[in-house]
DNA sequence: GTCTATACACCGATAGAC
DNA sequence: GTCTATCGGTGTATAGAC
């Protein structure tokens, strides 16, 4: 078995994503792999014991790079506009919306998706108290604005890479004031 | 070719539902279509010229559902509380999130898709208009509460199936305490 | 580490009988 | 309207040579 973290390892990762972005989970097969890879089917399977494992290295390879780019991106200075900042410009929503689906059915990755939205929520959630001088008003706490924040911003994404856009620029205006009435 | 209103057209289309929302796309094959609706494959073609075409079909079927139920279930008392209570009682959000995977690939079902955005975001914000009797203040009109509801059901239910539950109850709180704040 | 070759199952779609 | 039968293609995974 060959490792993860070698050389052609991270290119059959870096193929599962691209495959996953552009044609969905259905397509993303060790042939499939393999193509973009450049080399034949055979060695998938030397690097992955089965495309499970493949699945999920994939998506913990994008978990550990979207959290290392929330604790980067959040400044001390105004924590609720980088959030959103980060939030808006995330991985792609298709790429995203794939994940999505498969953790419905696959028990693996499954965890390791619900291991990433409450550590990112409560990356988020620090963020904000520091933001929030009062530490949060009874009826607005932190928990509620990273929920709600992160929540609309995938909505966003989502629609704009369907070819929706009804409503898309007074609710960024809505989020924009939000985020400027407490932190200017 | 046979009619999809037909009772058969109508079992096989349910089967592709049940399919979509327990198995995934990859699982939604005229096999197990036929296998569902207890006849032999072959069938499957003669009420459906392609799979594409029963995949458009069983979402068309879904949205028209939708918004039967959207448009019935927003009373003149109560709009904002109706509209909450339809959006977190929406479809499986497993069945949406195969949808949306699919959607980012299948032109004709993304077209669907748009309409049934555009539609049901109409049908929310004639009912909170007449929700707010100024007609939604300069900060917070109607399209801005309609997103952010159906932003946030979705997110919640996406959630909810995974096993997260962290925020929830709070966000669901602050919701609610909006609602009652506009409508008592 | 990478390859050829293969087993076996399943896929969409079609031809054509009843 | 439903069936049997079949085509060519692709899927996961493995055996084993180099």
């Amino acid at each position: 078995m060959g490792s993860i973290d070698s050389a052609m390892g991270a290119t059959m990762l870096k193929a599962a994503e691209d495959i996953l972005r552009d044609e969905g989970y259905a397509a993303l097969t060790s042939r499939r792999v393999s193509e973009y890879a450049g080399v034949k089917q055979r060695l998938v399977y030397y690097y992955f014991a089965t495309m499970d494992d493949l699945i999920i290295e994939s998506f913990r390879r994008l978990a550990v790079r979207e959290l290392e780019r929330l604790r980067t991106s959040i400044s001390s200075n105004h924590p609720l506009h980088d959030i959103w900042d980060m939030c808006m410009n995330t991985a792609d929503s298709r790429l995203v919306a794939e994940f999505m689906a498969l953790a419905n059915r696959n028990e693996g990755l499954r965890q390791e998706v619900i291991k990433f939205i409450e550590e990112s929520r409560d990356i988020q959630i620090s963020a904000i108290k520091k933001a929030l001088a009062s530490g949060g008003s009874k009826d607005l706490k932190p928990v509620a604005i990273a929920f709600l924040g992160s929540s609309v911003a995938l909505a966003l994404n989502r629609e704009a890479a369907l070819g929706v856009t009804m409503g898309h620029q007074t609710v960024k205006r809505l989020i924009k004031q939000f985020c400027d009435g407490l932190e200017g």
